[in-house]
DNA sequence: CTATTTGTTTATCC
DNA sequence: AGGATAAACAAATA
């Protein structure tokens, strides 16, 4: 479920529990979420308190103490909550930080392709200083952003647009959603593009970016619908700008909604 | 019962 | 060697 938006709404969640201290660490050891981490490690945060957070992409990190860096990534079903006093822990709960003062952090993640890391060190850890400019930094350049495009240049722009190493925190809908409002085909070959079609895809790309912050970052609330998001997954759902029918099937390893009518441009030129 | 899922990593192919 | 693609992961939902 998350992309950028998404993982900022949820990382939101957490934010009321900034100053209060862990008095108890809870996981579900062994759990897949935790991959190469020995889950135990986690009891360092007893007694620390949550200092601050951010997010970048689809992760985000959180500062404990001086030194104790949680990070997390929701993956496809994952979540993050702040729970009251006296809650239990339930079925997919993977870790759950009771408060000091009650209330408690809690991650969720069913299908379990979320992640859990964990850092003791004074400085940011290595796993969060390695990742490549968010798309609404200024570190975003069209230079870096060419030489990510010719470098994928046999594969189709859909793909690339997921590859999180050029375009951190594009998931699945903002991916169509960019397509879309710049009008390219998502099959086209990224080497294909030519400039003003790239400065276009550029553009688009930190648009839809702060678009979804704006609306889905603070509240989720549901997007207007001159975006292509309120009509991709409904059958015989109508692009907004032409008015024909959407089309949908598998791009780049993923369901893709397209409006044919509308996004003519195949590359070159 | 089958097909679907807004993600990432690994294996395999080219 | 390095990029492209498919499979695997796991569970809920339709």
């Amino acid at each position: 479920m998350p992309e950028l938006a998404e993982v900022e709404y949820y990382r939101r969640k957490w934010l009321p529990a900034v100053g209060r201290s862990v008095t108890e660490v809870h996981v579900h050891a062994g759990s897949r979420v935790f991959r190469d981490l020995d889950a135990n490690q986690l009891s360092g945060l007893e007694g620390a308190s949550l200092e601050h957070s951010e997010g970048h992409g689809k992760q985000m990190i959180f500062r404990f103490g001086r030194s104790h860096w949680l990070g997390v990534h929701l993956g496809m079903t994952g979540s993050t909550s702040m729970q009251p006093v006296g809650y239990q822990p339930a079925r997919h709960d993977h870790l759950v930080l009771v408060l000091k003062k009650g209330g408690a952090l809690v991650f969720t993640d069913p299908r379990m392709f979320g992640r859990i890391r964990y850092s003791k060190c004074p400085d940011l850890p290595e796993w969060w200083r390695r990742l490549t400019p968010a798309v609404t930094s200024p570190g975003f350049t069209r230079a870096r952003f060419d030489a990510f495009l010719d470098r994928r240049g046999k594969a189709p722009i859909k793909a690339v647009l997921l590859m999180q190493e050029g375009f951190p925190g594009v998931g699945n809908w903002m991916a169509d959603e960019i397509l879309w409002r710049a009008r390219i085909h998502p099959a086209t070959p990224a080497g294909q593009i030519g400039p003003r079609k790239r400065a276009e895809l550029h553009a688009r790309t930190v648009d839809v970016a702060h678009d979804a912050l704006r609306v889905i970052g603070n509240d989720w609330s549901t997007p207007p619908d001159d975006w292509l998001f309120n009509h991709r997954w409904k059958d015989g759902g109508r692009c907004p700008r032409s008015g024909r029918p959407l089309r949908r099937a598998p791009i780049g390893g993923r369901t893709t909604c397209w409006s044919p009518s509308w996004q003519v441009y195949r590359g070159k030129s």
